[in-house]
RNA sequence: CGCGGGGUAGAGCAGUCUGGUAGCUCGUCGGGCUCAUAACCCGGAGGUCGCUGGUUCAAAUCCGGCCCCCGCAACCA
């Protein structure tokens, strides 16, 4: 079978050095940093921190993203330069990332110019190569919302932002010939299974290429959208969004002359949200520009809570920060790499959290540690002895742990790193129940069986050595704080120490300190939690009794109830108000069906302006009632009233 | 037939690519130990692996059909 096309990716052994080079997204700075922003940098720190530990030249970039037309406006409504408005945000990202002890080698912004530079390089390149073509766009306007609005988002024929009538305007953009490239980036992805991984993302990809991906709109103009890069052949365009933002992974590079050591061995991490851009208009970018393309792409789930996805706008957006406060960055990353399959979506709480941390951290290895160092402590003066001859236990407690880094290795590779830690857990585990199996205490009262408490104790320590480098790259200050209560922050720390059993100089002197991870009352949390504050009622502005005047509520009976024709979640209700008959088309059905709303009182907005949903048109809305929950219930009289009368 | 994900013990999840005694954590019940952070260790109970056909000596795993749940999208006036 010969999969070879020219671009093969480079090929690295395993277990030998090797390059890698990752990336997280850079984040639009319209937002300040949540959850879902957090965990990707939080992942890549991670990874490339096992790669330091394995020996490998590695380099970590993250950024922001800080042009276009939300940008601007974001500025504009506080009062700040896109400039100003930038700098605050991007500061922003980068305190966070400094105060969750991201080991990033590089920071970069689109507003740069030596990022500006390049894209303006790599546009001109693919302009040269006649991959960029300049045509008209043309479609509905909106000149309130200063955006081309599509058919489908009208409401009634208007801007459904600015409740404007749209025009029909003509528009020049260049366009980047991305069609073109679809067939051959979709043999290249065939032929390259671990380009896009996990393989669910591959396969999404792929079948975003079975069907056309048309060329893609490049540039705005400059009239419209002042504040972008502007095209190199043509000053009066700037580039649009991703053709300026994908390029920071390769701009900071170029920036530092680093191009040649990390550029084929770019492992871009990403959100499953973005998946098209950097699957897509990323890789037949590179292949217009005649650079070579990245060598994976990784994607990963979201954090879910109570299955909603985190948003804004649903108010329930986890602050990273507040969670690291709480329980320290150590615990809070420890949780989100151990609790997410990779790939897939996983759902967070601080239950989960609290939960995760007892378990794992507290009761395994934080007490493995305590309880070690509690004997050394009381049987050696804290002072670690040498190992006599290892007898069968000891040398099963060796075997697992030695184990390990190869077993971590592949996990990485693999992009399963829930199980690499849930593999050192295994033996932190086993440590425990080595303990328990060779009784210290015991020995400890006998003086014929000295040595071979020197040996046991010996055994932890060596165990809790390797936990410790091997969880370095998840729990890195408490990996740390482990290594200076045993006394062997200067011994050898890599990968390769953690394939070596016996390097704790005999004679070390231990030191007993704070339990690395208490205990959480999980009793008291739930109290507190339950005892939590309801969040706020978001309020609309005030109105005046004239405003409230506006609105024509009546009474109406549900006279017919027939499905909607053409839609999954509306009925189309008959109602009778007084002498009029309304056609009402209401978003229940999944809430209520024909006989329990047939006959029914309801009210009506019966000044409510009509329009057509899915082909039916309503004359009116009626009232009902929605929890956060998303139960429904619809608004009815306590008492017998005629049809028609107003409701005040 | 819009796109995608999921359905495995009370809860949360692995295992499905590469068929071969169904696994982990929490919870629960019982026991042990006392070095330790009321922790640690051992054992028990608890599963028709959504349903249904098929392939196979053998199916959670491969193939077909169906059901349910969840995102996104469309249509929530």
């Amino acid at each position: 079978m010969d999969t070879n096309t020219s671009e093969q990716p480079v090929q690295q052994d395993e277990g030998q050095q090797q390059r890698f080079y990752a990336t997280t997204p850079i984040f639009y700075v319209n937002a300040a940093p949540h959850i879902g922003h957090a965990y990707t940098s939080i992942l890549v720190d991670v990874v490339t921190r096992f790669h330091r530990l394995r020996g490998d030249d590695t380099y970590f970039l993250t950024g922001t993203d800080e042009h276009g037309e939300k940008v601007a406006k974001a500025a504009a409504a506080s009062n700040q330069t896109p400039q100003q408005y930038s700098d605050e945000i991007s500061a922003q990202f980068r305190n966070t990332w400094d105060r969750l002890g991201l080991q990033y080698d590089e920071f970069i912004r689109t507003t740069e110019d030596r990022h500006k530079v390049v894209v303006r390089e790599i546009l001109q390149n693919v302009y040269d190569n006649d991959d960029i073509f300049y045509g008209e766009y043309s479609g509905l306007y909106c000149v309130g919302a200063e955006r081309f609005v599509t058919e489908k988002e009208l409401v009634d024929g208007k801007c459904p932002d600015s409740d404007q009538l749209p025009e029909y305007r003509s528009e020049a953009n260049y366009f980047f010939r991305m069609e073109k490239y679809r067939p051959w980036l979709r043999e290249y992805i065939e032929h390259n299974p671990d380009f896009i991984r996990p393989e669910r993302y591959r396969n999404e990809v792929l079948a975003m290429l079975r069907e056309p991906i048309g060329d893609l709109s490049i540039s705005r103009p400059r009239s419209r959208v002042p504040w972008g890069i502007s095209l190199p052949w043509d000053e009066e365009h700037v580039t649009y969004v991703w053709f300026d933002a994908l390029i920071n992974y390769y701009s900071a590079l170029e920036s530092k002359d680093l191009v040649d050591r990390y550029w084929p061995a770019a492992n871009h991490f990403i959100g499953k949200d973005i998946v098209k851009p950097h699957g897509v208009f990323w890789p037949t970018m590179l292949k217009a520009a005649g650079l070579p393309l990245y060598q994976h792409l990784i994607v990963h789930g979201h954090w879910l809570s109570n299955t909603h996805k985190m948003s804004k706008s649903f108010g329930n957006v986890v602050r990273p920060l507040d969670l690291q406060q709480k329980y320290g960055n150590d615990a809070f990353r420890y949780f989100l790499l151990r609790d997410m399959t990779f790939g897939l979506d996983a759902s967070f709480s601080e239950l989960a959290i609290a939960e995760r941390i007892n378990a794992d951290l507290a009761n395994d290895l934080g007490n493995l540690l305590n309880r070690t160092l509690g004997m050394l402590q009381r049987y050696r003066q804290g002072v670690v002895p040498a190992a006599g001859p290892l007898e069968a236990i000891d040398e099963g407690l060796r075997d697992a742990f030695l184990a390990l880094p190869d077993r971590l290795d592949e996990h990485f590779e693999r992009l399963s790193f829930e199980r690499a830690i849930e593999d050192v857990l295994v033996g932190v585990r086993k440590a425990n129940k080595y303990i328990s199996d060779t009784q210290p205490w015991e020995l400890a009262k006998s003086e014929e069986r000295s040595g071979r408490l020197d040996t046991v104790l010996n055994s932890c320590v060596e165990a809790l050595r390797c936990a410790g480098i091997l969880l370095d790259p998840i729990i890195p200050g408490k990996a740390l704080e482990l290594r200076r209560q045993l006394g062997i922050k200067r011994i050898p720390f890599d990968l390769d120490s953690a394939r070596q059993w016996g390097l704790v100089p005999p004679g070390t002197q231990t030191s007993s300190g704070e339990p690395l991870f208490p205990r959480i009352d999980l009793e008291a949390l739930q109290q507190e939690i339950d005892a939590g504050d309801e969040p706020p009622l978001e309020h609309k502005d005030e109105i005046t009794i004239d405003d409230f005047a506006k609105l024509e509520l009546r009474v109406g009976t549900v006279t017919k109830v027939e499905n909607h024709p053409n839609a999954d979640k509306l009925l189309v209700l008959t109602v009778k108000i007084g002498p009029e008959e309304r056609t009402v088309v209401s978003g229940i059905k999944e809430h209520y069906d024909r006989e329990q709303l047939e006959g029914k009182k309801i009210i009506v907005v019966a000044n409510l302006k009509t329009v057509k949903l899915r082909g039916v048109e309503s004359q009116g809305m009626i009232l009902a009632a929605e929890d956060g929950d998303g139960n429904l219930s619809v608004a009815t009289l306590d008492r017998e009233q005629v049809d028609g009368s107003e409701v005040r």
